[in-house]
Formats: C-alpha cells, sequence, structure tokens
DNA sequence: GCGACAG
DNA sequence: ATCTTGTCGC
C-alpha cells in the first residue's frame, strides 16, 4: 500500500489533497504530454511582412484569452472567462463567462486541473455553434513547458482543445534551478542588456521559456513558455504583440472581464 | 529540518 | 487567486 495519507488529521486544507489524487494527476500528466507539439503546427501566417498580406495565405486573427476569478467568501464560487480579439486591432470581438463552483484545490503544478475544464466548456459552446470567431490560438494565465515536468496549464489546455497555446506567467514557477534571484542575474547580465527576450534556460540545459518585459514602465517581466504546437520564437512574437501593458490583452481582458461579471453576478 | 511552490 | 484607496510620478 502507498501513500495513506487520512490519518494525518491535524493538518488543514492542504492535507486534503490525498497522495492518490495526486497520482493520478501525476499519470494523466504523464499520458497527455505524449500528445504535446512544442514546435509550430499550424496554416496560418502571422502578418508580419506586407509580402504574407498581400500573398493571399490565411492570417492569424482570432486569438483567444482565458482566465478565472475566485471570490474572497465562498471560495468555491468562481468565474471562468473567455475572450477572443482581433490580431491586428486587439479590439474584443467575442466574450462568454461562466459563474462555476470549484472544489478542486490549487495545488501548485497542478493547476490545470482546477481550471482547465471551466475553460474546455467555453470553448464547446463556441464550437457547438460553429461560431465564426472560434480562436485559432489562446493565451493561458499559467504556464506551458515551464513545469516541474514539462507539463503546465497551458499544455494541458492545449492538448485537451487540440489548439495552439502560449502559457503566461506573472510570477515565476521555480523549475530545473531557475529561481527569482537566477533570473535576476540573466535580466541583469551584460549580454542580454537590450534583449527584450530573454531565454530560461535551466540546469538541464533546456531553455524552458522567455523573461520578456512587454510594456516600457514594467521592470518585473513576464514569463512566456511554449504550451501546444507553438514555437518559442513564435510565442514570443505573438506575446509581443498583444502587449498594450504588462499583461497581454487577451489575458488581460479575460481578467477585467471575469472579475467584473463575477461581480456583477454575485 | 527549512524554504519554495504558476493561479 | 482574493481583500483594497489613495497617492506618487511620468
Amino acid at each position: 500500500m502507498e501513500g495513506r495519507y487520512e490519518v494525518d488529521s491535524a493538518s488543514s486544507s492542504s492535507s486534503r489533497f490525498h497522495f492518490s489524487e495526486h497520482n493520478k494527476w501525476l499519470e494523466a500528466q504523464d499520458s497527455l504530454k505524449k500528445n504535446l507539439v512544442t514546435e509550430d503546427n499550424y496554416t496560418w501566417k502571422l502578418g508580419e511582412t506586407e509580402e504574407e498580406e498581400s500573398n493571399g495565405g490565411e492570417l492569424l486573427k482570432y486569438i483567444g484569452g482565458v482566465d478565472i476569478s475566485f471570490l474572497k467568501d465562498d471560495p468555491s464560487a468562481a468565474c471562468g472567462t473567455l475572450v477572443v480579439l482581433d490580431f491586428a486591432t486587439l479590439d474584443v470581438v467575442y466574450e462568454d463567462s461562466l459563474i462555476v463552483s470549484i472544489d478542486v484545490p490549487y495545488v501548485p503544478g497542478f493547476l490545470a486541473f482546477r481550471e482547465a475544464p471551466i475553460f474546455l466548456e467555453l470553448l464547446k459552446k463556441m464550437q457547438d455553434c460553429c461560431h465564426p470567431f472560434y480562436p485559432q490560438l489562446l493565451m493561458i494565465d499559467g504556464n506551458g513547458i515551464l513545469h516541474p515536468r514539462g507539463f503546465g496549464s497551458a499544455c494541458h489546455l492545449g492538448v485537451l482543445a487540440n489548439l495552439p497555446t502560449i502559457g503566461i506567467g506573472k510570477n515565476l514557477h521555480h523549475v530545473d534551478g531557475l529561481t527569482n534571484s537566477r533570473v535576476k542575474e540573466l535580466v541583469e547580465a551584460e549580454e542580454n542588456f537590450n534583449v527584450d527576450a530573454i531565454p530560461l534556460i535551466g540546469d538541464s540545459g533546456n531553455t524552458l521559456g522567455a523573461a520578456i518585459h512587454s510594456s516600457k514602465g514594467s521592470f518585473k517581466p513576464i514569463f512566456v513558455s511554449v504550451g501546444h504546437r507553438v514555437s518559442l520564437a513564435s510565442a514570443v512574437e505573438i506575446v509581443k504583440r498583444t502587449c498594450k501593458y504588462r499583461v497581454p490583452e487577451p489575458i488581460r481582458q479575460a481578467d477585467i472581464r471575469s472579475r467584473d461579471y463575477l461581480r456583477r453576478h454575485h
């Protein structure tokens, strides 16, 4: 018998998370990871050059963002929001929110098990009615491969929805020797003086993501990592083009609107 | 043993 | 993630 955990009755919320659940989640991540694609795998172009725009290929136009808000009291009451923006204008062209009750705890390294189900439901609603603005790519507030097992919530959602995804972290998830102080060193290193996307290379030698200073007023970087079916280079390019402020617009709009919706409907 | 730990 | 106003500065 592995992990008998329930004996430990003295501790509180965190011990509600039993070893058996932990193992199930590890196995699920391991299994889903087999379908992960970490290179560009889509047909559209970004439209960065006039040539591409006049060439008549399909362009990236609809870019989605998702976020969840919670209430202080009643921590199970949550609002998930999906927005779709026009990549060229950054206008919000679609918005949908859902109030749900979430009983899955937040456990570092397993964010997707808490948040992904509501995002999949929001996406399914769009798909079921063949909505013309269904996103070609999705940004998630949470990491992609910048994760203890290389499979953060952006990867998880990307694989389940079969959509290209990009992970956006507002704080660093310490992994593979990448700590706040180590990243600070990298950011301040002389060779990175004029570099706007600093590669995050862990102790393993793998590049797990990039730190970027999105808006001019912010010294605090955001952390971009590959979710699914997008290369890091493309992810960085797309994120930079959607940043009016520190947090890219798809995430920022989803965040604002989910918070508003929860306030107005509770 | 202690600290760290996306949202 | 959440509670929370003004305020200092470009």
